[in-house]
DNA sequence: GAAATATATTTGAGTTATCAAGTGTTATTT
DNA sequence: AAATAACACTTGATAACTCAAATATATTTC
């Protein structure tokens, strides 16, 4: 009906959608999908901090959507802005203290959601998925 | 830093992400991705027709969603609507003569899309994937 | 058979993203 | 050094969803 690479693309959307819906509905810590990604990468990033245009591009969205993710995040304290005194057209985004508790709280919760959506037992597909994944450009 | 699980469900969100905005600034054929997957679904549905709530299931989305989708495309006259006799709560989305040949267009242009979006060679890689997405849900 | 419950769909309000265009700054030409 | 291009970021308008509640039927229970 569809080629094999076409369906493997619907699946996947599919997919995505539900495992984003059930993580959203279970709210970790307040934060979203995105959110927890961002503070993921922020965490894990040297010095904690990012251009606004590498975090984009880490996480697969645009400048514009990082702009638009961060806007509350920074509201409530979670990140905060600092000037790049090389190049004013830099922003860069830190983790905040607050940032890094919530995010090693909701990482907790985030991994049990993983773990139960997964079905178990599939240690190894998970691995090579990840791997082709990471081909696709999956390589957070 | 995380654990298996999580780090497939972010990286999959990721690559989601990226390959959903590069199908949808090749435009296909003027309709959205999950157009082109409820096109898709209603092609292969016996008598090219299914309750609005079923479709739903089958792409991951909501009724609502569903709903919501569906109103251009039947502005545009790719589907169209019919009711149940039997049971007055449901209505039947139907795809068109219209829909189905520019669905028949679009499944072309898609699947270059995705067979230029994965790298050529992976085909063992996904199969696997496309079987585990199916235990996810990706049974499209 | 009336009342309560369940089901299919739509709607209102809000969220999370997009693209294209705008702003301000830096780097490169000429 | 003035003009041009490139870059980082933000903003306005819009799309594609979500959830919760509303509407309109059907089905079950008592």
């Amino acid at each position: 009906m569809i080629n094999k690479d076409l369906n493997f693309l619907l699946n996947m959307a599919k997919v995505q959608s539900i495992v984003s819906r059930k993580f959203d509905s279970l709210s970790v810590h307040g934060i979203g999908f995105s959110d927890f990604m961002i503070l993921y990468v922020l965490y894990n990033a040297p010095g904690q901090r990012m251009r606004r245009i590498d975090l984009a591009e880490r996480i697969g969205l645009t400048a514009s959507g990082v702009t638009r993710l961060l806007a509350p995040l920074e509201k409530i304290g979670l990140v905060g802005r600092e000037v790049n005194e090389r190049d004013a057209r830099v922003s860069y985004v830190v983790i905040t203290e607050n940032g890094e508790k919530l995010f090693e709280e909701a990482k907790v919760t985030a991994e049990d959601i993983a773990t139960t959506l997964l079905p178990a037992k599939k240690g190894k597909s998970i691995q090579l998925m990840t791997e082709l994944l990471a081909e696709l450009g999956g390589n957070l």
